[in-house]
DNA sequence: CGCCAATATTTACATACGTAAAAAAGGGAG
DNA sequence: CTCCCTTTTTTACGTATGTAAATATTGGCG
């Protein structure tokens, strides 16, 4: 059952006869092997059991196979969708991913950078944390590794790589919407946690007025620092609610964690937000969540091509990595979000 | 603004005059260098750019600081919950979490294990893939690590050491609510991807029996592979509920996402669940998903404590990893569930 | 001023493997 | 059988650090 444990390759070099060199390149590459010479040393690892040793591969190698990632939150779908695109691309192009999360935390985050760089990753793709975070960081590990922005982007990293959505597109693409088939919404807007956050609230406000709407936004103050998305939209919708306003119109929010709030303040004030019935009480909200389609009424919204950030994201990196660039002007890329429509607006 | 970069501590040594091994003593703990000494090192960091590189650190050290923990999905939020908690009990004992997500793929936690054992890491966490993952892995890193198991445990993993929640008495906990309240429940079970779909079941079945009532159990047939969850909760409900049953009964569905499906099947079928009428409809989940309290209506549930979980997982790995146990008989942890009294039941 | 203890430095070796160059072996063609 | 080319082995050094032992230095104290 258990084979005899062998711990180096200077070991397994002496139990099955083949040299040390010629065992490192076959487990770099079978096909730098003779046929012959891979078949004895296959025949040869089938009798014991050896792992080649991750660090002592990579010290004296220009390239560690590794890249750095770094989110802000694991308690949200939104981060972990994204996650998984990017592990699954990293995964497809043979890389070893080193993910850590900030956990709202930016010396956690500055920590992460820090590691990192002492692991000579071949570059970093970070998500910000949001205004808090030290931008030091980012510039750091910029000088330092090919890097590139995910979701959000601080208004002072411009000259960096980003990969992100088309706010303006996305938010005016169902602001558009619901001005069509019904009353202007009004904006219930996210707690700045992040720059995409301003980007949203400023793309409503550009289309209402190029609709010639008034636009209208609520709940900018900042009610928690907890990303309690969901407690912030039904405050503040229970507050609207209950001096007697918004009971007869659409409601935009920042995102659909507010959304899901929001619904839940209206039901506690005996309103169902619907697109059925014309005109009347609707909310809806921004990124497509994984459980929009199951709650109550299902949420309309306008989703966020996660994947598709993801894969990006990856794939500039590996240009970066790979150096072919004939210059280096960074490179941002947006994706145009798309409408889902459901039964809340 | 950009310091000298120096690369290696041999480099650091001449630059500022501190011999090596005194610097290798320095970043391994300040403390055990004078703290003259220890005053010069830092003015000479301050002036140059240095970090020590962390595989050639974790190279020849008997322990690496790293414990490797491998979650079967991210985009499930009780999971999140659970790595959350790991992260932070690790990092608060110095520890480099190094994570690894299955991907609903035994082939890719099969290779996550051995990424561990190639990286040398101290110990290793494991919340499984379910009842289709590999469990000759999960025996290789038993016998080759401290190892722990979190979560869920497979019924041939008698002998290892495992976290989780004890079931039994969690959905005891529920069904004797249910039952005291209002109607005997009927229980909607869970694709049975996983070992504590089976236990959860079972505990349902002899509470209901311990109480003199007869159990029911509905939505065993796998629906999908895909942890669709709620979409499969909707759907046996939808069922029901158009084959004109239920409409008056309590449901216990064995995790949250199948409640939240099943609700909303509800309230197409224009029920809405409650415990405000007494003994009417009601709809009750397990495991206090994040949202519970979020949605229409908020959900009773009975809560796992992922918190306990996840912080005695990393104790009890911690207490293998030092080695310092008498014996080494394998130690279970199953943490109480608690009641989440909300509206839906 | 000199001694002792604490601390630092020097020296040397270890970790597990990558990599390059030179030497040896193998295999096929003539 | 010999030559030539390919592949492998040998040899040696490099990667960045840990660690141990011997030696040197330092500081405090009598």
């Amino acid at each position: 059952m258990s084979k005899p444990r062998i711990n180096t390759m200077e070991e397994l070099s002496a139990a099955i006869g083949v040299s040390r060199p010629t065992l490192s390149r076959f487990f770099q590459d079978p096909t730098l092997v003779k046929p012959n010479t891979v078949a004895r040393i296959e025949a040869g690892l089938a009798k014991v059991e050896y792992i080649p040793n991750f660090f002592a591969t990579r010290l004296n190698r220009k390239s560690t196979g590794m890249i750095g990632v770094i989110i802000p939150y694991l308690n949200d779908l939104f981060f972990t969708k994204l996650l998984e695109s990017v592990e699954i691309a990293a995964m497809e192009a043979g890389l070893t991913v080193i993910t850590q999360c900030s956990h709202s935390d930016p010396d956690i985050e500055a920590r992460a950078a820090e590691t990192f760089i002492s692991m000579n990753v071949d570059g970093a793709l970070v998500a910000p944390l949001g205004d808090h975070s030290d931008q030091a960081v980012y510039r750091r590990l910029q000088s330092r590794l090919p890097f590139v922005m995910m979701d959000s982007r601080p208004n002072t990293m411009q000259g960096v790589d980003f990969v992100g959505t088309n706010h303006t597109q996305s938010t005016g693409l169902i602001v558009e919407y619901l001005c069509r088939i019904g009353d202007p919404p009004v904006f219930l807007a996210m707690p700045r946690v992040n720059f995409n956050a301003l980007e949203r609230e400023a793309a409503y406000i550009a289309k209402m007025e190029e609709l010639g709407f008034k636009p209208q936004v609520l709940g900018t103050e900042l009610v928690n620092e907890d990303w309690h998305f969901e407690k912030h939209g039904e405050a503040v919708l229970d507050a609207e609610l209950s001096a007697g306003r918004l009971a007869e119109r659409s409601i935009l929010c920042a995102n659909d964690r507010l959304a899901i709030g929001a619904i839940r303040a209206a039901t506690r004030h005996g309103l169902f937000p619907g697109r059925s019935k014309e005109g009347g009480f609707r909310v809806a909200g921004h990124d497509d969540y994984p459980l929009c389609p199951n709650i109550n009424p299902s949420l309309t919204t306008v989703a966020q091509n996660t994947d598709a950030i993801g894969k990006k994201a990856v794939s500039r990196l590996l240009q970066k990595i790979s150096g072919g660039l004939s210059d280096d002007t960074p490179e941002i890329t947006l994706f145009d979000g798309s409408l889902m429509l459901r039964e809340s607006a």
